[in-house]
DNA sequence: TATTGTTATACTCTATAACTATA
DNA sequence: TATAGTTATAGAGTATAACAATA
């Protein structure tokens, strides 16, 4: 009848079992993460003093120069006074800067300074060497597929 | 060289970029647990009024009668007080009882009321079903490669 | 009128430290 | 000495409401 895949009934931790929430995708995103969220931790989070909030919006406004506070609460689904904080903390450090848009005075088009682009870079680099070395028990190709398939999921946030 | 996809550069919110991030399982993660997220919150967040930690450990102490509170936080890699006040809430409402073990005095054998198995079955049903019309994008067997790949994931904790 | 962004504020969730009781 | 669990407390991160400036 079920086709969903209980391979393991234990959870990482080894003491408990988790038939049911075996088969959730919200339980087991959660418990992935706290293998990620160790990892950021260690490579970034810690050396170079940058909440994970913070090291994705540098991602974000790195790939994407000129972009605005309202775009970047979207794409990370927090409200707008939180972004406001955040940038400030990133403004402070001068790891970013902002300017506002000649066309619409409403809006401040982010950017990222030369010491920005050198932080995210480099944590970009840690962030993905240190995911591989982490989730050894994953090929480059399950690695790929699951990345492919978290993006499928994220996809389903405006189907609604 | 690199053979991880990144099939689509932009947001799932669709107005950014992202390049780098793309390939990294931490912020995928983050990404996709929006979804869920959502999911939790409509389905059981706001009708049982169950914060996920709570159904979470509901769910646990189902599949593992007599479980402690120790076990639980391991599981859940919360701290030991912050499992102390959860419980303390699930206790206030009935839908766990605790009783101290016979062999070990120090422990908190924890279990579902008859209240509490209602709820989490209920909870659990909805989830799954909700799960799977929100993530209609993904077939039966891609979601359960996913919920694979993620165990497989999670089964990182400890290899450190 | 709607949108961008900010300030003020309060709430939720979290962890650390210090403690009690058992082992 | 070490572990299970609790209490007290403070910090981090979050959202809502109210506002100013601009469209």
């Amino acid at each position: 009848m079920d086709s969903v895949a209980r391979l393991d009934l234990r959870t990482p931790a080894g003491a408990l079992l988790e038939s049911a929430l075996g088969s959730l995708v919200g339980y087991q995103l959660a418990q992935a993460a706290i293998v990620t969220t160790r990892v950021y931790e260690e490579q970034v989070g810690q050396p170079f003093e940058l909440r994970p909030v913070e090291y994705t919006l540098l991602a974000l406004i790195g790939d994407n120069p000129g972009s605005s506070s309202a775009s970047l609460a979207q794409a990370l689904a927090v409200s707008a006074p939180n972004i406001t904080a955040w940038i400030d903390r990133l403004l402070a450090r001068a790891l970013v800067r902002r300017r506002q848009s000649t066309t619409d005075r409403r809006r401040q088009e982010l950017r990222l300074t030369a010491a920005g682009t050198t932080v995210v870079t480099q944590a970009t680099e840690r962030l993905i060497e240190a995911e591989r070395q982490a989730l050894t028990g994953l090929s480059r190709a399950e690695l790929a597929m699951l990345l492919e398939l978290l993006q499928r999921v994220a996809r389903h946030r405006d189907t609604r």
